[in-house]
RNA sequence: GCCGGGAUGGCGGAACUGGUAGACGCGCCGGACUCAAAAUCCGGUUCUGGCAACAGAGUGCGAGUUCGAUUCUCGCUCCCGGCACCA
């Protein structure tokens, strides 16, 4: 009777196998290839999701396939631990953020070795241990000493109701998602880091990034966002104060006709004194929210202030309105505005009765319409006075040059990145290790009393951070004079702890310093995997960490990942699968039901780990009949007689080309799991050869012999993706060792080699014929024997040949007639 | 709004460098086994016409380049991700 496949049992046998002999535990060995395969470490939301499965499905895949390549692969495997889920659930559930994550950890660890990833468990971290972030402090002490970190106001949501600070995730159409207050912005004193400082390496170094996606590289090029232009001065008549502004566009200052300044500015504030209709609107444009994609697409509203500036060039008076687009903490708080030739300027101006004025026209000298909508082409100037007839890039250099004569301007280089606030009003992170004196002012905490350990027993009520209400915490004294002073009670921003985790798994232990030599052996990680929805923010403050990082001389490198995978989102009903969005599926359950290899195995089948997956329930029915007939196929193949060894040379048309199906599958899963990272076709190709194996009824020696090298390849090549069943089944083929310590089979060129070749002819690009010619057979040979098929000469006729087209390599001919 | 990506049978997807559209799987239909069902196995399955051989149409929409376009170019539509305090 064949053994019936039983996951349960198999699954467990081969985890015991695997801890037992510490397959996965890896220390550096110097000279030796080694492979660092990475995911971005999840937050401990309290179960896996299936974006969870996949991406680690992805990872270990590839670091398994690395270690049968014989390289020396490290997996490790920690907790992104800090977060707001966190905080909510202490307010739903009165459990401490500590207790919660702790314990969510715990099971979202068991269910991770549920799953066979050949992790080195040893390295787990938990960023919101003191022994992890104790780090990150001593680094933003250093930062400090340096001057890449400062203290600013910086712009929050409030939430007037419950007195607290929102993320923008909780502002809900511009209300608190639970007070459901109109949120107002407020301005505060944040910390931030200088990323803006290594914004030109961050640009330049992204061409060196072989190993990234392309489109990444262009999103993280767009969002640093360099622009050459001139920054200038305009001066307010009657007032001392002058309106700076940057401009990409000083060919087309004489088309400006207007001003526009942010609520926040203090022209604005003057002007709205004692005119109530102004004071209104400021008040109102105070509701704004903070996040970009809201002022874009918000309606664009204004109103003059009664103000004049003076044109630095015409001496022209322009009116100042005060416009809800306008930032005061972006730039300089006021824009100059071009209506002719930019769309939101024109728009604007449109709306509210502004002049329009033509400053360039094509080069062409066609005519403009200003009347439907802005020209924002570059051209030649004219209404510009001695300017007028230059291109844009001798304008450019000329206005520059004349507005820095005057003095009132200078070319600069402006950046659309700006500097990172890494304050946040909330309990559950990283304490910002910064003491506050009267005398002394802002201090960081000295080296000798990091870490700043947050309380982990606190009362959670969600009116604020309890840090504020714990005087045990906060009151300190100063490292200066030793007077009284407070401890900063604001705590990092989480993305400060995945800024530098993937190095700390290579010093995980070591409570002398951050990272020591073996992060020169591990690092950099060769392999990233996770989601693009990553592929901005984390990767960019990632690198910015690792210069920093290099910079203090804690590391050789200068880029943290030499290549990069990012993994699509796992999507349900057309939306990303979310608990916010109640459309999740749980894991655990098709695991308990099927096993890890079956949830494995559906993972990587069902679409290539870039694009979207859209989730259906069946098909995991699917891989699970799959891994049942792949099962049953080798143990009845075991249970027969050992066949003798293969013998290539002795070997009929059909052995032959059963040997050569399992050949090409070695080389097609080759390329697919090694260089493509489509695991779909690999699957596909190996399911492929087992229907082939099916198919083929032989049941003497020789054939058995071929029978028994394509179940032994199929095991093999499956094994990265369902290392469980691969491990039983590698056992029950008859080895004493172990399918995780084999190398990856090498396709067999002998075996690949065919007599004849089928080709397919095309008449006038249209798909007539099939022929049969000999694998060497000449572009002439193959179009006579093409211009000699039924079919095709019933569509040639009589009509004259005017071309052939013989493409040997692609196995095709065209005849065009 | 801006930046990036996507769209192929009933469904997930394949076609890698411009060269056979629909591999592989799901679902469905038919058959075998069974008292029966489940499971398993065998066959079929883009649409239209045809007993068939085969023909016509067909890769979101509209143009273009080419002997030949799912693939390249231009212009759209819709969907997804990001937009700096979700992680």
């Amino acid at each position: 009777m064949t053994k019936t496949y039983d996951p349960e049992a198999i699954e467990r046998a081969a985890r015991e196998y695997w801890d037992a002999h510490r397959c996965f535990e890896v220390d550096e060995e110097p000279g030796r290839e080694k492979f660092y395969c990475l995911t971005m470490f999840p937050y401990p939301s309290g179960q896996l999701h299936m974006g969870h499965v996949r991406v680690f499905t992805i990872s270990d895949v590839i670091a398994r396939y690395q270690r049968m390549q014989g390289r020396h692969v490290l997996q490790p495997m920690g907790w992104d631990a800090f977060g707001l889920p966190a905080e909510n659930a202490a307010i739903k559930h009165g459990v401490p953020p500590a207790e919660w994550t702790y314990r969510n950890i715990d099971y979202m660890r068991g269910q991770l070795q549920r799953l066979g990833y050949a992790y080195d468990w040893r390295r787990e971290i938990a960023t919101c241990r003191p022994e992890y972030y104790r780090w990150e402090q001593w680094l933003f002490t250093k930062l400090f000493e340096k001057g890449l970190v400062y203290r600013k106001n910086a712009v929050v949501n409030w939430d007037p109701v419950d007195q607290t600070v929102l993320a923008n995730e909780q502002v809900i159409n511009g209300r608190g998602w639970r007070s459901d207050a109109l949120v107002e912005r407020r301005e505060i004193p944040q910390w931030f880091m200088k990323i803006t400082a290594y914004a030109d390496e961050l640009l330049a170094d992204l061409d060196r990034l072989d190993g990234w996606p392309e489109p990444v590289k262009i999103m993280q090029r767009n969002w640093i966002g360099r622009s050459e232009g001139v920054e200038l001065t305009f001066d307010v008549e009657g007032e001392a104060e002058q309106l700076s502004v940057f401009t990409t566009r000083p060919d087309t200052l004489f088309g400006v006709t207007y001003m526009a300044v942010a609520a926040e500015h203090p022209l604005a504030e003057r002007a709205a004194r004692g005119n109530p209709e102004l004071a209104a609107f400021v008040e109102e444009a105070r509701h704004t929210q903070t996040a970009e994609a809201s002022l874009e697409t918000m309606e664009k509203k204004g109103k003059p202030l009664g103000i004049f500036a003076i044109h630095p060039l015409t001496g022209e008076k322009l009116p100042v309105w005060v416009a809800n687009f306008v930032l005061m903490s972006y730039g300089t708080g006021a824009v100059m505005a071009v209506p002719g030739h930019d769309q939101r300027d024109f728009e604007f101006a449109q709306k509210h009765g502004l002049p329009v004025k033509q400053v360039i026209a094509p080069a062409d000298g066609s005519p403009v319409d200003l009347s439907q909508r802005a020209y924002v082409e570059h051209g030649v100037l004219v209404n510009s006075g001695p300017f007028d007839g230059q291109g844009f890039e001798e304008a450019f250099d000329a206005i520059a040059a004349r507005l820095e004569a005057d003095g009132r301007g200078r070319r600069a280089v402006h950046y659309r990145l700006r500097d990172w606030g890494v304050s946040r009003q909330r309990y559950w992170g990283t304490p910002i290790p910064i003491v506050y004196c009267e005398a002394c002012g802002a201090l960081p905490v000295p080296e000798d009393q990091l870490p700043v350990v947050l309380p982990e027993v606190v009362k959670f009520t969600g009116a604020g951070s309890p840090l504020k209400q714990m005087p045990e915490f906060y009151e300190t004294s100063c490292p200066k004079c030793g007077g009284p002073a407070t401890r900063e009670t604001d705590t990092f921003d989480t993305f400060v702890e995945s800024s530098w985790y993937f190095a700390r798994y290579c010093s995980f232990d070591n409570n002398q310093s951050m990272l020591d030599e073996r992060e020169a052996y591990w690092m950099p990680v060769d392999q990233y995997t996770g989601g693009i929805e990553h592929a901005i923010l984390h990767l960019l403050y990632s690198r910015f960490w690792q210069k920093l990082m290099r910079d203090f001389g804690l590391s050789g490198f200068d880029e943290p990942f030499t290549n990069l995978l990012t993994q699509g989102m796992v999507l349900k009903d057309g939306a990303k699968m979310s608990k916010a969005k109640g459309n999740t599926v749980d894991p655990q359950q098709l695991i308990d039901r099927y096993g890890a290899d079956t949830v494995r195995l559906f993972m990587m089948f069902t679409a290539p780990p870039e694009q979207a997956l859209e989730w259906s329930d069946e098909g995991v029915q699917g891989a699970h009949r799959f891994l049942k007939r792949f099962w049953n196929a080798v143990q009845r193949f075991a249970e027969a007689e050992a066949p003798p060894p293969l013998d290539a040379d002795a070997l009929d048309e059909a052995q032959k080309e059963l040997r050569r199906k399992t050949h090409r599958t070695i080389t097609k899963v080759s390329d697919d799991v090694g260089r493509r990272y489509t695991f779909n076709t690999a699957v596909a190709a190996v399911m492929e050869l087992l229907n082939a194996v099916q198919r083929f009824d032989d049941e003497s020696p020789a054939g058995r012999a071929v029978v028994r090298e394509a179940l032994e390849t199929s095991v093999l090549l499956l094994s990265p993706i369902v290392p469980h069943i691969g491990h039983a089944l590698w056992q029950a083929l008859g080895h004493a060792s172990a399918a995780v310590d084999q190398r990856w089979p090498v396709a067999d060129a002998a075996a690949l080699e065919e007599a004849t070749i089928e080709i397919v002819v095309q008449v006038n690009g249209k798909l007539r014929g099939r022929i049969q010619v000999a694998a060497d057979a000449d572009a002439a040979a193959i179009s006579e024997k093409a211009l000699a098929d039924d079919n095709v000469r019933r569509f040639v006729a009589d009509r004259v040949v005017r071309k052939k087209i013989v493409v040997p390599e692609r196995r095709l001919v065209n005849l065009v007639v």
